[in-house]
DNA sequence: ACGCCCTAAGTTTAGACAGCATGTC
DNA sequence: CTAAACTTAGGGCGT
């Protein structure tokens, strides 16, 4: 125990160390590094805290949001007093589990980084189950970071003393006791000067008229924490900026000027080599299959990719299969094959999403939780909104996906999930029903009722009836 | 032939912001 | 570089 500056000693055990504060009506907040150990974790402690606890509804609230694999888990820990906490959960199950933890129906909770950065989730205790992550190779973790996660001990205006418990190997004791107890966080240093990030803003500037030159970007730049850090060179910005002119976002004449793509892609938000490559790619062909549009925006830099497991040799022979639908298609042998396959099992999982599969199957099949799910959806409709903006801009036709992709439902489900409170299922059912347009919907009045039940019915005809008016 | 246990080698790994216009199941 | 939990393949051994 480490105390005011000095070591004691004491002979306890981990589940101990988190039995003891559970016992004494007070909360535990676990940080691990991976959500897999989360959740084995909190499964495990749920023991522990099913001793002090009784069991609540909150499972089934959990369970309403979705009944998936992970949820199920969830619900069967939050039954006991215990949860885990990760991106993989739908927000609304995140903001339960919080709500839980707050007012203590829930005394254990083992959570990934999101809550150490996001959330105002403090807790008596604060144990810190390794002081490792893997980013590419495994490192310790900042020092930053660990006091963000220690920070959370102590209760403000309710604990006398908050505790942060780290477990490490001997070997990292002192490192421990150094670095993170007793040592100072990291500066904090500016990205701006990565290439990606500083063609946006030139872009950004010269768009909304705040430079016109080198000299005025320049300017703009000198006086962001990035110039305090390190020295912005001409060149540099020379680069960004003859990036967008050969995009054609940009001219360059005695000042520069936007053109028509660059302010788009500037209003849009997107990567300028996200908004080229959309351009490059409708200019390229004459028209766009559903399948290699949702390529096409799975291509793109802003897009999250989806990562390719051990058993997914499949990705790579319906990459072959569809390959005439495809905007690009590497050899095997370029660097770029890997990064190619990823795409394609992306726009393969949003494909499913679009085309009605069940949630939870597209979840099992691509090894993603829920929380996943929504927020590549979410993405992908985005970027699709940018797809079409810039087709439309330049007098090209693709696919209509945005609504499909924002509901994840067929064509043919389109007019009926444009209307309130009806989404890929609802309307799925009204659809097999024979119920296929909103003139469907008031002639079968009785027959919505029964599928919808009475107040939802109630609320889509009393919707129709405003939209005629 | 089949099942169980154990070990060694192989596999996997956190998060979240933007446009746009309002609400899924 | 500064990891650790989990999965899977394969061998040994008993029934």
């Amino acid at each position: 125990i480490y105390r005011n500056g000095k070591v004691y000693r004491a002979k306890k055990n981990f589940e101990e160390i988190v039995e003891e504060c559970v016992s004494e009506g007070n909360g535990v907040l676990i940080f691990e590094s991976t959500r897999k150990s989360a959740e084995s974790l909190a499964e495990k402690l749920s023991k522990i805290s099913a001793k002090y606890c009784r069991g609540k509804e909150l499972a089934e609230e959990i369970l309403a949001e979705n009944d998936g694999e992970m949820s199920k888990r969830l619900a069967e820990c939050i039954k006991r007093g215990s949860a885990f906490h990760h991106a993989g959960l739908l927000s609304g199950q995140r903001r339960i589990v919080e709500e839980a933890f707050r007012n203590g129906d829930v005394k254990i909770l083992v959570a990934t980084p999101t809550l150490a950065a996001g959330v105002n989730l403090p807790a008596k205790r604060v144990i810190i189950k390794s002081i490792y992550r893997y980013d590419g190779y495994s490192r310790r973790i900042k020092v930053s970071e660990f006091k963000q996660m220690a920070g959370r001990a102590g209760r403000p205006g309710l604990d006398e003393i908050g505790e942060a418990i780290v477990v490490t190997s001997k070997k990292d004791r002192d490192f421990v006791l150094q670095s993170y107890i007793e040592g100072e966080p990291e500066r904090i240093i500016s990205k701006l000067g990565v290439e990606s990030k500083l063609r946006f803003h030139c872009l950004s500037l010269i768009c909304d008229g705040f430079a016109t030159d080198i000299k005025s970007l320049k300017e703009f730049f000198d006086s962001t924490l990035f110039a305090r850090q390190s020295d912005i060179h001409d060149f540099e910005l020379e680069r960004a900026i003859k990036q967008l002119e050969n995009w054609e976002m940009v001219e360059i004449r005695n000042k520069i000027v936007p053109k028509k793509l660059g302010v788009i892609v500037s209003k849009l938000y997107i990567d300028p080599l996200t908004g080229f490559i959309i351009y490059d790619t409708i200019r390229k062909f004459e028209s766009l299959s559903e399948l290699s549009a949702l390529h096409l925006i799975c291509r793109t830099p802003d897009m999250e990719k989806l990562n390719l497991r051990r058993d997914d040799d499949w990705v790579e022979d319906l990459a072959f299969k569809i390959r005439k639908d495809l905007t690009y298609y590497p050899s095997e042998n370029s660097i770029d094959y890997d990064w190619f396959l990823l795409e394609v099992k992306t726009a393969m999982c949003l494909r499913d999403w679009i085309n009605e599969v069940d949630e939870n199957e597209i979840c099992e099949k691509f090894s993603i939780a829920p929380g996943d799910l929504r927020r590549l959806v979410e993405t992908a409709e985005w970027l699709s909104h940018a797809l079409s903006r810039i087709a439309g801009e330049f007098g090209k036709s693709v696919p209509k996906l945005e609504t499909r992709i924002r509901y994840g439902v067929k064509e043919e489900l389109l007019d009926l999930v444009s209307l309130r409170n009806i989404g890929r299922v609802r309307a799925r059912k009204l659809y097999n029903a024979g119920i296929r347009s909103k003139e469907d919907i008031i002639a079968n009045k009785s027959k919505i009722k029964r599928i919808l039940g009475q107040k939802i019915a109630e609320k889509v005809l009393r919707e129709l009836d405003s939209l005629k008016s």
